[in-house]
DNA sequence: AGTTGAGTTAAACGTTCGTTTAAATATACC
DNA sequence: GGTATATTTAAACGAACGTTTAACTCAACT
């Protein structure tokens, strides 16, 4: 029964590090410690096996993204008042770099997530999707009130803007191979946030010289 | 002759369509209609036909980054003044949405460089950094001297951003598959660099409530 | 005309992949 | 304790991969 903990946990690490179809069966198992066969015995599939792992590692923060970004929404539809940019964006960054406990092996888990930001796999790309649509659907409409004066296509290209930076940076910070890199830069994922909402309030709430009209 | 051009062609389109490993030999040389041998017999391996369209589509785009961003540094120097943000963007960012020819197939020309910023598989994002290096360590030396305000941190992170906002800007705009996403946005190539350029320079510039010290 | 050498071809090579099978072992229940 | 059920095991499967081989085609040159 602990032997399928045993398989998530192992194939979480080697899809952060290596990437899903860089992952064999025989190495997840091999470092889980079982036989070969017990992964499609316990889940279907390799495929299944991915899903399972984002289920358990991706949903917990999706549902924090979710939910914090819908008590934004309440409340400014109560105080009839714009979103604040900031706060939105806090609210969509700060989960993914952790909910809190999960210290052990936090990079892998970041790196999982990062993934889910940059990977140009279909397998892949729709699972991680589907576990990210609800919470990004919301953050557009967020963004879309919060900055009234851009046409729906501004706001759409910054929303992007801001995924390529906030992927490139989860990424950056818990990759291993980056690290000549970054020598110089270590950073803690607290100031990194900032940074990231500081980068991206002034980026994505620029009006003026801008293209495009509402 | 024209047998290594049909290659280089059909591994182009498949490579930025749907990645390095997921194109196969046989699907390369069926699309290019010649005869599976014949890519080890005129590049010697796989890994060389990627190095070789790399070398052929990437190489001219990052001359001209380079040659840009180095006229922008002498006449900085010359004039002993601060290199301008704005115009240190444009030129590491225009000559990768095209460098000016190129009509035929853009699409799958741009997704491939798209590839070099967003590129997790370590195969190929060793021969894309190769290819890519000088142009990026003179566009941080150039972004160093814009923001002397700044700690080396702050504009290595802030770089960081912008490297992932134009990966995605770029994957976003020329990838199909993203059809559905962008219906409604239909954005040409000269709006979306405005876009960059402008939210890049409002996320990159903002100097108050930074974090870090210089 | 005959020889050389680059280009091309079909076939096979050895490896790795995800998955399946059938037997063996452990666990739970009466 | 014996039987059913769940789990684990070693082995093999068929498919796909990149690469190699050896025979063949064909134009160029003496």
């Amino acid at each position: 029964m602990d032997t399928k903990e045993e398989i998530l946990n192992a194939a979480e690490v080697l899809f952060a590090r290596s990437g899903y179809h860089a992952s064999s069966m025989r190495a997840i198992t091999e470092s889980a410690g079982v036989n070969l066969a017990l992964v499609n015995y316990h889940f279907g599939s390799k495929e299944a096996l991915l899903e399972a792992v984002v289920a358990l590692r991706l949903r917990p923060v999706n549902e924090v993204r979710l939910k914090r970004l819908q008590e934004i929404r309440n409340r400014s539809e109560e105080l009839n008042i714009k979103p604040d940019l900031p706060e939105i964006l806090r609210a969509y960054i700060e989960p993914v770099f952790g909910t809190g406990e999960s210290e052990r092996g936090w990079a892998d888990f970041a790196n999982l997530i990062g993934r889910a930001f940059t990977e140009p796999d279909e397998t892949v790309q729709k699972i991680l999707l589907r576990h990210m649509k609800p919470a990004n659907q919301l953050m557009l409409e967020l963004l879309r009130a919060a900055l009234p004066d851009l046409s729906g296509q501004e706001v759409f290209w910054r929303y992007q803007f801001l995924i390529g930076a906030l992927g490139r940076a989860i990424r950056m910070n818990s990759s291993p191979g980056y690290e000549r890199l970054k020598k110089n830069f270590e950073t803690d994922s607290e100031t990194l946030i900032e940074m990231l909402v500081s980068f991206a309030s002034a980026g994505m709430g620029k009006t003026e010289g801008r293209v495009g009209r509402r």
